[in-house]
DNA sequence: TATGGAAATGTAAGCGGTTAAACGATTAAC
DNA sequence: GTTAATCGTTTAACCGCTTACATTTCCATA
């Protein structure tokens, strides 16, 4: 069995308060009774139970964070970002995929507050916005990741994926391509409504028409990706370019390309959004948009952190990063 | 500020020792008595607090998950696959990345121990022995995932390396090749250790002799792969072909490919450890040893549940998944 | 009518910490 | 010489639950 506090005051022959004392550096202890009560410790090698502790001081010093999925490499990086600027303040992260389902998001949602967690970040798919007021009711530090809710309820941190479709779409009318289609991501989702945005805004500002046969609707994934590609190609007038929204689904569209050995960018240039690290290697070499994501767990974590201290009284802090287009070889470069 | 059960108690005119019954099913209550304490619940928007359940029950649903980088997309789709399963148990999983280092694992440990988990699941870097003795002392359920000790002190689940890494030798061989070189992962790793032993058993199985100059350690991430495979590249006598232990230092390999104008694989072929999503794609497709990841997750979650159930009793069990051979390009196929 | 016992609910201790308040001893101030 | 302040430590209440045990109610049986 675990020592306790108590075993150890009784050891050291002091009370728990003077442990918990030296323990927690709260008080002034003298070295004399300080040695002891170390001395107590190591020899029950004691270990202090943080859940006694959450329960007193009301604070579990735990952070839920929702995504989609850990899978995706962007959000590998980002929780990445995250678990360690987090784990820098001592808190720890509570991961929960939630496969952008509402139904696991509620329930996740409803186990991390029994958690007590201090403080929560959420990529939601949640649409409704009843969904967002109950998140707000929640009475828990929150930060939005990635995904942003349609009214601001808290802070939110993502890229520019505004810029980040313009710049890319702009990047294919460069090339002189003139018939550009989008494969979007799911439009109830922010990220594919603010890429296929800037798409729009692109083709519109270089006075080019866009069809809507040219939208394609996706679901992010490779599946969709493969199959939405191939409805491109199998039309009677094909696109030259397309702007596939995100590393899932042209990761879905390569396989496509190889598997009907179609040839890019000769028969269809492509840009891709998120730089996965194999669109260097990939044949051929991706074109692609590429978002922090590191970066933007820290922010993330940052954001939350701040909110945690502040007491959840800061007013809503919007944080956009920059995406970049780095150039390689589908766009016809 | 959050309800109690004891205020849920008092509006529902019911003792606390009925509420607890009602919300947990432990005992008969009356359905009349149900009905109020339920509208209680509501009116006062309850949410259970779960940190005062484990500090009286002793549990606290917790599992730490010890892995070296969420980032490899092997650990991501492992991860993936313990979560989901631990979910369905309602158990919450705290993650740490420890960079395989390990002055960051025993930060952690005392962290999560601190945090009274019911588990741990760790893929460790760690080697003493002395390490490992300490964490068989941590009286908590325990199970190694991926990498396992040298003395077994607990469940282990892992893939056959030792296999995977003689299919991918055997496979080249066949393809004629005789001057075959290998970049493993650190020695002190078992994952490492394993497959040299792997492609050092099929080599001489085969009658072809290993040279110590084509056995060349990496660190299992891209930067090695790109440097060991220029060295290999401009040795005067070059291997026809190399073994390349792991994703990252494959994927660091193609790297270099590209920037050298390598011809893979005329110049040398390759087989690679660890199937990632892009190696279909890649350029040239990537034939590659492939592990069962998500599965692994899954057995290892339901190993550590055995244990905690049984309470860590059971004998030390060892689970290798079978790896098996994707044939593609990139080996001469 | 008294009584025993099952059924439904209540009482209160305790899980392992923190912390405000109390305490005794010593020193300083008037 | 009395009072006050300071210092280092202890006492004990409390955080929000669970649960062994006590209590009450109610009804069947003697």
């Amino acid at each position: 069995m675990k020592a306790t506090l108590k075993e150890v005051a009784k050891l050291a022959g002091v009370s728990t308060a003077t442990v918990s004392n030296v323990i927690n550096e709260t008080k002034y202890v003298s070295d004399e009774v300080k040695k002891q009560v170390f001395a107590a410790m190591k020899e029950l090698s004691y270990v202090p139970n943080d859940v006694a502790k959450s329960l007193r001081v009301k604070e579990s010093r735990l952070i839920g964070l929702m995504i989609s999925d850990i899978t995706n490499p962007f959000f590998s990086l980002v929780v990445r970002g995250i678990e360690d600027t987090l784990a820098k303040e001592g808190y720890n992260v509570l991961l929960c995929n939630t496969d952008s389902n509402i139904d696991k998001e509620k329930e996740y949602l409803k186990v991390l507050l029994g958690k007590r967690i201090d403080g929560l970040i959420v990529s939601s798919s949640g649409d409704t916005e009843q969904f967002f007021r109950e998140m707000a009711d929640i009475d828990v530090p929150l930060v939005f990741l990635n995904r942003c809710p349609a009214p601001l309820i808290s802070d939110v941190v993502t890229t520019d994926n505004v810029k980040g479709a313009y710049l890319a779409t702009e990047h294919l009318i460069g090339h002189g391509y003139r018939r550009i289609g989008i494969i979007t991501g799911p439009l109830c989702i922010s990220t594919g409504r603010d890429r296929l945005k800037g798409f729009k805004q692109a083709m519109n500002e270089y006075g080019l028409e866009v069809d809507n046969k040219l939208i394609k609707e996706g679901l992010f994934n490779v599946q969709s990706g493969y199959s939405l590609i191939k409805d491109f190609m199998s039309e009677s007038v094909k696109p030259e370019a397309v702007f596939i929204s995100n590393n899932f689904m042209t990761l879905g569209a390569y396989h496509y390309f190889h598997d009907a050995g179609i040839s890019v960018p000769g028969d269809l240039a492509v840009v891709g959004f998120d730089d996965p690290d194999w669109a260097r290697i990939a044949n051929p070499p991706l074109t692609a948009i590429r978002q922090p994501d590191y970066e933007q767990g820290e922010r993330v974590a940052q954001l939350i952190m701040q909110r945690i201290k502040t007491g959840n009284q800061s007013e809503p802090q919007e944080i956009y990063l920059n995406p970049s287009l780095i150039a390689r070889k589908s766009c016809g470069c």
